[in-house]
DNA sequence: AAGTGGTCTAGACCACGTA
DNA sequence: ACGTGGTCTAGACCACTTG
């Protein structure tokens, strides 16, 4: 299973890649409880103590989650980390708030050559393109249209005349098995078009933020792709670098 | 010097906060080499382990650097750093590239009551004030303004007919014994008023990605305010999500 | 050759959660 | 009481850099 140390490749950095093909694979879905770590320690034949610098590595990189007394568990897709991770819309005090959202149009098509490109899709392969608009405080404030591939989510918002629930992240890690483990984001300024500012209740031509998203999973592959427009004239993106 | 264990700091905890107190007050500077970790062992009466916990938190904190054979070193602002830590515009390409800057205005002023709640200045004290225009390519893409507050840089930009080089951040630390751990920023889109238009060749009202950074030291004290506003017409901001 | 960080082990004891 | 993760120790050996 493990090489022998001396080939270059540390033990621990080893195990990190079983534990990560493990959970890839589905073999530890989230939320599950993985073994301990002097089992693990068993299995491999290796030191607590190195197991547990595996699991220290996946820890910080919010793979998994250790809880004392407990045990460690494949990380989910709660709403805690949905706010902390992947949305950073804030109001003018620093205050997060989650806006509403209301599905405007839910079809199916095949990929423009630049929704394949950012989605690593064949050309002519389908997706389902999903527009939404999000209020906060019941002030609609964000556009926001969201391409999946088809082949992955096939029976999204199909039946359920395309009601689907303000976090998406849950549903594709519940219903589809797939989880989003990080995100490409690229922000930019657009002047808002004659329907864009509509919707928003803006005059043609008020600055919006773009932000583009591609969403992937643990292994890296791209899973989603998210262009959002928003109206930032009460909220702005937040962005923490240390 | 340490407590002992038992009083629910764990060890390793208080060591971090002792390095990052010598670090702070300039017993180590940046790009010094500290002690090795069996002399910090030695020193403190802890096993290597222990030392080798706390460095290693440091490290991914960005704060020291280890390098193998030679010893572990506190961090600087070299332009890696400033590029991958602190600089998030890339071309439509995804390449970061490093703009020129020239300084359009340099002046010294009382604080704003916005500038001095920022920068957790009393009312009335001092800043400086510097105004830069970046260029990328030689085409105007960034108005910046920087705001200093004056106690902590009181020479910067009078002797020297307001020649500052690119990256100021690096000055900070060297001129100034300031080191620059994190930021905070709040990104916005805005109409570009006529003089902004004017200085980066476009009409008005065209939509600006305004950033606002509050930059911090390691001990949490903000010591820069930098609002800058970009045409994104060819670039973009770039942020990862992990 | 000597000193540094990097990996790995074996084992002790503590803090926490569950049964 | 038991099993889990959390802290800490003491020591071995490896990989790398410098003198």
């Amino acid at each position: 299973m493990l090489t022998t140390r001396k080939e270059s490749v540390p033990l621990y950095v080893q195990i990190i890649d079983l534990l990560v093909s493990r959970i890839s694979s589905g073999e530890w879905s989230p939320g599950e409880i993985i073994p301990s770590e002097i089992n693990l320690a068993r299995e491999l034949d290796v030191s607590q103590g190195t197991v547990r610098k595996a699991i220290t590595e996946l820890v910080e990189n919010n793979v998994l989650i250790r809880k004392q007394g407990r045990g460690t568990f494949v990380s989910t897709h709660d709403t805690d980390r949905a706010l902390f991770h992947f949305f950073h819309i804030s109001d003018n005090d620093g205050h997060k708030v989650l806006p509403d959202s209301e599905v405007s149009s839910c079809r199916r098509r095949k990929a423009t050559r630049y929704e394949a490109a950012k989605l690593a899709l064949q050309t002519g392969e389908k997706v389902i393109r999903i527009e939404r608009i999000r209020k906060i405080d019941s002030a609609p404030t964000i556009l926001e249209t969201v391409i999946l591939p088809e082949q992955a989510f096939s029976e999204l918002g199909k039946n359920d005349d395309c009601k689907l629930p303000n976090m998406l992240y849950e549903i594709y890690e519940k219903q589809f098995g797939i989880t989003i483990h990080s995100a490409e984001e690229q922000l930019s300024a657009v002047n808002a078009n004659q329907q864009q500012a509509e919707l928003l209740g803006l005059e043609e031509g008020a600055a919006l933020l773009m932000i583009e998203r591609v969403a992937l999973t643990l292994d890296k592959t791209p899973v989603e792709l998210r262009i959002s427009y928003c109206n930032t004239a009460n909220h702005h993106y937040q962005n923490t670098l240390l």
